[in-house]
DNA sequence: TCTGGGGTCCTAGGACCC
DNA sequence: TCTGGGGTCCTAGGACCC
């Protein structure tokens, strides 16, 4: 069977997710803010169309901002992963083959599809239903390599006369369209690779396609080397339609203000140890490795400077909240230094087990907490349940550090009192 | 005053082994 | 003066992604 995947993408996701429920906002511009309501990270075509930049920290923008009456949203990602879940299952419907690679966008396997169907009126249908079941809006890109797809995607955004769908199955279409965008446009190619490559006289993405894939290995990496095969229509990225274990849990946060305060740093450690705790016990995984880190502000160059990140073994692998908070204060006593303002912190996870699929060590005493398990599992319920919360000593009760999250719009799809009303 | 968070994979180089 | 060869494993750091 002939490869061919489609890579279907949501349109500006986060500003598309909270203009659903504000009709009124339509025509608006309208930007969702990252954590702490620090930069732009999504921005509605009104916004692309003003020239405002992604990425850039509100502050820098707060003129253009009033000026242009811009609506900014904090980000609310219970409402976007709902949201999400929604448009996969549509094209989960389609394509049983299917990878969500991220919150706003899934490869789907067309291979096995009819081959009397044409892949182009495949792609309408796809993005009408879309559109109509969720009042989500999407592209789609259609080749025989992922790369290919990602590229073909690209352009159905770039060039609204594509109706937003573009077939790149045909040889010719693919190099006619390759020689037309940039290196830098190219899935796995970012800002160090383009600069290394144009200095070698490879601009376009054609001229990658184009390049000696040997030669490319040996300058650049095996992954470059794959991405001129894919660019050249010959498939080496198959679809992973199994998430993968995760190999590591990252939880750290910017704090909302900078933290002198040696206890309120080492209560947002524990804070931030519990939530990984708990996304570890979600994976139904232990972890023996810990790793804690706090550093302050990159961005201050008048300003002291110190980031120290530790890490730890543990004796045996736990998803136990108390030992991992245990270990994760040590490592902060061990790595905290007065008279800095810490600007964020956080916690990792790494070297994961299977319950009851490590080796016990022959002379560690077995000191595993009693129930230990069962407590967790308690604890955890409580805490997704609606009968309030419990939380562990260390976190402190009154955390002054907490985000910024001035502008969060309603759970409208997750919380029944913030359920839309319509009048 | 104010600058996100969470991941993956690859490579080079050092330690160590026979 | 002369100073092997071939492995494996681990880690830190770099590059990329959304």
């Amino acid at each position: 069977m002939k490869p061919a995947f489609a890579l279907v993408d949501c349109n500006n996701f986060y500003a598309s997710c909270e203009k659903l429920f504000r009709p009124d906002l339509k025509h608006t511009p309208v930007v969702v803010l990252s954590n702490n309501d620090g930069c732009i990270v999504a921005r509605s075509k009104e916004v692309k169309a003003l020239g405002v930049k992604m990425g850039v920290p509100m502050f820098q923008v707060q003129e253009e901002i009033i000026k242009h009456g811009i609506v900014c949203f904090s980000s609310n990602y219970a409402l976007y992963a709902d949201l999400s879940n929604r448009v996969m299952a549509i094209l989960e419907e389609d394509a049983p083959r299917l990878e969500v690679y991220s919150i706003d966008e899934a490869f789907m396997d067309l291979s096995g599809l009819d081959p009397l169907m044409d892949l182009q009126t495949f792609g309408k249908q796809i993005k009408r239903k879309v559109d109509k079941w969720t009042g989500i809006t999407v592209g789609v890109g259609i080749a025989p390599t992922k790369t290919l797809a990602k590229l073909a995607n690209h352009a159905a955004k770039k060039y609204p006369a594509t109706g937003s769908v573009v077939n790149l199955m045909n040889p010719d279409r693919q190099k006619r369209l390759l020689a037309l965008l940039d290196v830098s446009d190219v899935w796995g190619v970012g800002r160090r690779m383009t600069s290394k490559l144009k200095e070698k006289g490879i601009n376009t993405a054609l001229d990658l396609a184009n390049a000696n894939p040997k030669a490319i290995r040996s300058e650049f990496s095996v992954v470059l080397e794959r991405t001129v095969r894919e660019l050249n229509g010959i498939s080496c990225l198959d679809l992973e339609c199994i998430r993968p274990t995760k190999q590591q849990i990252i939880c750290s946060r910017s704090f909302g203000h900078k933290v002198t305060d040696k206890q309120q740093l080492r209560e947002a450690i524990a804070k931030y140890m519990t939530r990984a705790a708990e996304k570890l016990r979600g994976e139904k995984r232990l972890c023996r490795v810990v790793n804690v880190f706090i550093r302050t502000s990159p961005f201050m160059p008048n300003e002291p400077r110190y980031a120290k990140s530790l890490s730890a073994e543990l004796p045996y692998p736990t998803a136990d909240t108390r030992d991992l908070l245990d270990v994760a204060d040590a490592l902060f006593h061990h790595i905290y230094r007065a008279g800095f303002r810490y600007a964020k912190g956080g916690v990792m996870l790494s070297d994961f087990y299977e319950h009851n699929a490590f080796q016990q060590d022959l002379f560690q005493a077995d000191n595993k907490k009693v129930n230990s398990k069962s407590l967790m599992k308690i604890v955890d319920r409580i805490n997704r349940s609606n009968h309030g919360k419990i939380f562990f000593a260390a976190e402190g009760v009154s955390p002054k550090w907490t985000m910024k999250r001035e502008h969060l719009s309603p759970a409208y799809t997750t919380k029944w009192a913030d359920l839309p009303k319509v009048y």
